[in-house]
DNA sequence: ATCGCATGATTAATCGTTTAATCATGCGAT
DNA sequence: ATCGCATGATTAAACGATTAATCATGCGAT
């Protein structure tokens, strides 16, 4: 038989009978035939291939992002070619370039910090904050902050520290932003960032965070699960216990944060149905593109923009000491209410 | 001027006299012509892209190994395409399915457990361990757990507690051994592996470290640094300060080690060799092999397959109780000997 | 002057798939 | 009986690079 009678039955296109295709079917399976994506790529121009691009793979949250979209690429019959920018934005563009030669059908870019996404020669699909002009898919950052101060503020506690790394970043101001908007009337927030600090005490330097207490903050609201754990040691190993003494949230629900003592209270985003959402957006803005036309486009748009975050309330966060029972502090709190880590 | 002469031209293969060679290069450069991919495959079989298989992405060692093989493979020139094995061997198998579909050169595998990789039609580099059959190349865990017993046995340690996940693991087998090699000769050491505590108690369960302390264990010497984290926490929760009362000492030198208090001390592998190492062989084996032939074989070996790793002491191990000075089980121990995290 | 040969550039074939155009066949209608 | 048409399969061209084979040219040697 004819090779493009194979190719017609196969993808189900052209005029084939029903029995040449369930015999075309049979053999090919018998032969373990696969159809060359080379030849496939050259004559459609398409690779079946999306890149994804990360401000820096050393990133903690980067294996739930690559996890998700590999999920959500290869169910839909693509593959994932990675680069890392290795926080460089001249090594990011770089990066971009050398996925374009090699002709990938569209990309996944998680800017770094507001990085404009210059214009490349494909569809691009960009997850960074719902405040960002050109952002295709993300997590509700704001709520996700909006969600975690609601909690502190009902188990009681007045006056917090939001703690994060940098204000450049547009995910991190959403989150900070949310939880100021909670705390806005009357009661007290105050920002520590971390970066800043450490370009004057030096990388991993103490935070402080026991004049903070001594201060009267009573919780700590961290912008990364990361933070979190850094104020979280920090705090328990100058004898102020969390959480009956002290609050810490995070964000993220890090691989860690369950397993931890006291376990995190923490708000998590929806990267599969992040990953999902722009994958989709992204292969539909593939098949509808004519791949030899080298047009430059903004970022591809998804109907679903902003993905709500969700809480997970575990130990890390309970009653500033004033509104506790006295027999609390001296109880060692090891109760569980919610255990596992959700993937 | 022809197709042909602009190709021997850009290889430098056939015969171009100079000032061709030199035209065509400048002319390729402005127009910014880059050879496509898709013809270069189809005509030699090669796709200059490898297949990364990793048993986990989810695990936080994922991203040190995804950015050394990127950076290792990207300056050789190749393209790297990841897959996901979710944890289950099935899919491992179908990921690998999946990246030889997609006409991958070559696959670098990071077995899940002790897997032995089913022959697959390319050449394949695996990174295990030194003690696994068919290893390409990977860490010295031995020696590593070596290094960390003896910086515990030097601080005067003499019951050390070693915990890890699963006994089935290789990579954790060979930690645990050399770490036993040393306090072998009359000194005691036991083994707690969570895993199997976990299927009884529930994920994210207490480990029981405080009753250990009170068997006379002085450290806890732990397989991973995820494990550490836990260790270390659950201790200082129970008010067994770290290290005046106890040592905690961990592998891999994760990304939260340096930040958190006390910093984790910990031996971490040199992964930029390690993946310069396996990349270099696997292209060694790509240019040797006649690409259209589907041959099966063995795992590619190198010169050097094992790779030595790096002790990092930072504060969380210190001589045991009994050998301190008394005041300083008293002191808050916050002085910095070793800061920054290495990358 | 002619031949041989080295050098440099071009031609042509090939990789495997897709797709438009073409060809063959059979059946119903006039 | 013949034409038209629908159906099903084949042919041929094209994608873009590589590479063996071929062609053109000039120079030194006989």
């Amino acid at each position: 038989m004819s090779a493009a009678t194979v190719s017609n039955a196969l993808s189900g296109k052209g005029r084939v009978s029903a029995e040449m295709v369930e015999k075309i079917r049979a053999t090919a399976a018998e032969l373990g035939y696969v159809p060359s994506q080379a030849g496939r790529a050259l004559r459609t121009g398409r690779t079946g291939v999306i890149g994804l691009v990360l401000p820096d793979i050393a990133n903690p949250l980067f294996p739930q992002i690559a996890q998700a979209i590999e999920l959500a690429a290869s169910s839909s019959g693509y593959g994932v070619l990675i680069a890392d920018s290795r926080g460089d934005v001249s090594t990011q563009t770089k990066a971009i370039e050398r996925l374009i030669d090699r002709d990938v059908d569209g990309l996944v870019i998680v800017p770094r910090r507001g990085t404009r996404v210059a214009d490349v020669g494909c569809p691009v699909a960009v997850i960074d904050t719902p405040s960002t002009p050109g952002n295709t898919v993300a997590a509700d950052h704001w709520g996700g902050g909006q969600q975690i101060a609601e909690h502190l503020k009902a188990l009681g506690h007045r006056r917090v520290l939001i703690i994060g790394n940098n204000p450049a970043s547009n995910v991190q101001n959403d989150r900070a932003g949310g939880i100021r908007s909670v705390f806005g009337q009357g009661l007290h927030t105050d920002t520590l960032w971390i970066e800043p600090l450490e370009k004057v005490s030096g990388k991993g330097c103490p935070l402080g965070l026991a004049g903070k207490v001594a201060e009267g903050y009573t919780a700590f609201a961290c912008i990364s699960d990361l933070h979190a754990l850094r104020a979280l040691t920090e705090l328990q190993r100058a004898g102020i216990n969390v959480p009956e003494k002290a609050s810490v949230t995070g964000f993220d629900d890090l691989i860690w944060s369950p397993v931890i003592t006291p376990a995190l209270t923490t708000a998590r985003m929806d990267m599969t149905e992040i990953a999902a959402i722009a994958v989709a957006a992204l292969v539909k803005a593939i098949r509808e593109r004519d791949p030899f036309d080298p047009e430059i486009g903004a970022p591809v748009t998804a109907e679903k923009s902003k993905v709500p975050m969700h809480l997970v309330v575990r130990q890390s966060a309970a009653a500033p000491p004033a509104l506790q029972p006295v027999h609390t502090t001296a109880t060692a709190a090891t109760s569980v209410t919610e255990g596992g880590h959700q993937s």
